[in-house]
This record gives structure tokens, C-alpha cells and sequence, in this order.
DNA sequence: GCAAACTGGTTTGTATAGCAAACCTCATAA
DNA sequence: TTATGAGGTTTGCTATACAAACCAGTTTGC
């Protein structure tokens, strides 16, 4: 019980950082998703969302794909398997953390 | 099950950062400790305690008291009551999010 | 008694991060 | 032809985490 806390510390910040959590765990039910989808889901401005795309693909967690619709501009995101795997991960420490966290 | 996810982006960023979890959740559990036990049990360097420590106390979230045992010098910390309701909050909304992480 | 080393921390320096505003490219509207 | 808008990216600013260096006082070695 005082192991999983402790733990905490080097916990994959990549994937902690909330904006980045939101993100992630949008992507790991959905499997893709456009740039404008991700945009409204999370509610972040543009530029945040990009940077923190941007930072999350230089991880190899998300794998992002240009493309058109049309004439018009598509970002495709999805996670990879490294980044479902992170995410099982991240999730599976969270989830001793709170528990130890309840005593 | 997605509102839950959303509502981590914001999650209260004092306590968010993993060191300040670490030391948080063990001042929670321990109502008061001084520096050298928080150093001894989540494993950071003085300066890193330190400066997070400051952080904690400059939002309110714990009490230090400077005191001496002997001549040697002795920093007591402990949870104010803003803390733990903040804590108590935090480990909250982060169970519901895990849960919501599960499915 | 005096320098060296140690204790218990704090301050400083650096590199990175998050965020939104400004910007860019291309397409359509007026 | 200019203007307007969609879909993103880059830039600029502020704040942050972290450890190294520092500091005040105490004990130890000689």
C-alpha cells in the first residue's frame, strides 16, 4: 500500500498530463479520429491540441495520417500499439494508486 | 462515461504532479511528518522536496512549521484541512475517471 | 581552538512544458 | 480580385520540474 504510491513518481508522463489522458483515452475506445472530432471532444483550442498531438506521435503513441476529403485537409489519429499498450499500463498503475489511495 | 474523461483536464494541477501526489497521499495518511521523512520515503532530492513543499504550503494545501529539536533543525509538515478536502476531491474525480477508463 | 565535514534544508540555473495567439495554405464566396 | 473561412502549425510567453550549488549552523578530528 505504499508501494503504488510511491510509484507514482516515475509514472509515464507522456500519458499523464491531462490534456494528453483526455486524448489518449479518446483514442483507445474509438481506434481513429479526425483532428475536428478530437477538437470537440476535448474541448482545446487548435494549437494545443496539435502540440500535444505532435507530442505524443515524437512518443510513438500515436500514429497520424494527412489525407483529403474532398480537396479539403484530414488529420487521421490513432493510437498505436505502443500507445494501447502505455495505456493499459497508465491505467493499470492509476487504478492501484487510487485504491491505495483509499487506504 | 465521458464526461468523467473530460473533466481531467481540470484536474487540480497542484496535486496532479506526481511528486506532490507522492507527497500528498503520504501526509494524508500520516497527518504529520518532517522533511527528512518525506525525503526518506518518496525518494526525491532535498531541492526537489523543497521546492514542491513550498509550492504545496504557497497554495495552501499544507502547514510548515519550522522548529528545533536540540539544535538541529527541524521542519514539520502536515495536510491543512484545504488539503485533504482538495486530496479527498482529487482521488475522486481520478476513481471516476479510471473507472470510466475501463469501459 | 580551528578547520573540515556533516545536517537540514533553500536558492539558483537550466531545460522543458503547456497554452493561446498569430500565422499559413488552400478553397470557396462575394 | 478581394475577402472569408476551414483545417492545422508555429511562435512567443509564462510557468514548471529538477538537481546542482549554496548556506547557516553543528559536530568531529587534530
Amino acid at each position: 500500500m505504499k508501494q503504488e504510491i510511491r510509484a507514482l513518481v516515475d509514472v509515464d508522463r507522456l500519458i499523464h498530463e491531462p490534456a494528453r489522458l483526455v486524448i489518449v483515452t479518446t483514442l483507445y475506445f474509438v481506434e481513429a479520429a479526425d483532428f475536428l472530432y478530437l477538437l470537440r471532444e476535448t474541448g482545446m483550442t487548435k494549437g494545443n491540441l496539435s502540440s500535444h498531438l505532435a507530442k505524443l506521435e515524437a512518443g510513438g503513441y500515436v500514429e497520424i495520417n494527412k489525407t483529403y476529403r474532398e480537396k479539403i485537409p484530414r488529420t487521421i489519429c490513432r493510437l498505436s500499439s505502443a500507445g494501447r499498450t502505455a495505456f493499459q499500463q497508465y491505467r493499470a498503475r492509476l487504478k492501484k494508486a487510487v485504491t491505495s489511495m483509499e487506504g
